[in-house]
DNA sequence: TGCCAGGCCCTCTTTAGGGCCTT
């Protein structure tokens, strides 16, 4: 079974080593590049969030207030997610908020990471950038939902993974682009790239 | 109010520096 977990979180900074917190989380469960489930959920972690954040998300104080504590979220959130592999637009920012909140939770966090970023670094250097926004312009794929909202931004990554699939299957002859395929693609160097598709491509034709 | 990190990647590199990407 082909499922993969496509998170995106808020936050109130860029560092949770410095003490920045999830204001929100969302996750789209997908099954073959379909969206078969959904999780999102606004976040009380107890700690105020700076005027910028709340003008680039739309997240407020008053909103994160009602909210349910970050412990129960994130609990809810491990269990939505089971064993499933996670993607993310710069996974390396979404995993370490995964991993510190989990943590506060007294909650192990095991799931490999892959990571639209350095797919589509590999896939699409003629880009205009690797925002996902710009990618997603770049692309026409579908937005719904407000950006920088956790949902709208997991759908949007959900979308740009889809279509790196496809042009894996499409361009590179690849039958199964699963996670962990992924995986291996995102660890290999530009120059390695040839190499790589013609030892595991397969052709369609 | 403004600032913070970390990993990746490129090059005018490798005994380094700076840009990108996330909030």
């Amino acid at each position: 079974m082909s499922r993969i977990a496509v998170i995106d979180f808020e936050t109130t900074g860029i560092s949770p080593g410095m003490g920045d917190r999830a204001t929100e989380v969302a996750i789209v469960l997908t099954e073959r590049g379909r969206v078969v489930d959904r999780f999102q959920s606004l976040m009380n972690a107890g700690v105020r969030i700076p005027p910028f954040i709340t003008q680039l998300t739309g997240i407020t104080n008053a909103m994160v207030a009602s909210a349910p504590p970050a412990e129960r979220v994130m609990a809810e959130a491990a269990r939505f997610v089971g064993e499933v592999p996670m993607v993310a637009h710069n996974a390396s920012f979404d995993r370490r908020y995964w991993v510190a909140e989990l943590a506060r939770a007294g909650l192990p966090a095991c799931q490999p990471f892959a990571c639209t970023v350095l797919l589509s670094r590999r896939l699409y250097p003629e880009a205009p950038s690797h925002k996902l926004g710009t990618l997603v312009d770049h692309f026409q794929l579908p937005r719904t939902g407000q950006a920088h909202r956790a949902l709208a931004d997991a759908e949007m990554a959900h979308e740009l993974l889809g279509r790196i699939q496809h042009d894996l299957r499409a361009r590179h002859g690849v039958a199964e682009p699963d996670h962990a395929f992924l995986m291996a693609l995102q660890a290999c160097t530009r120059a390695a790239l040839p190499k790589f598709f013609r030892a595991r491509a397969v052709a369609t034709t």
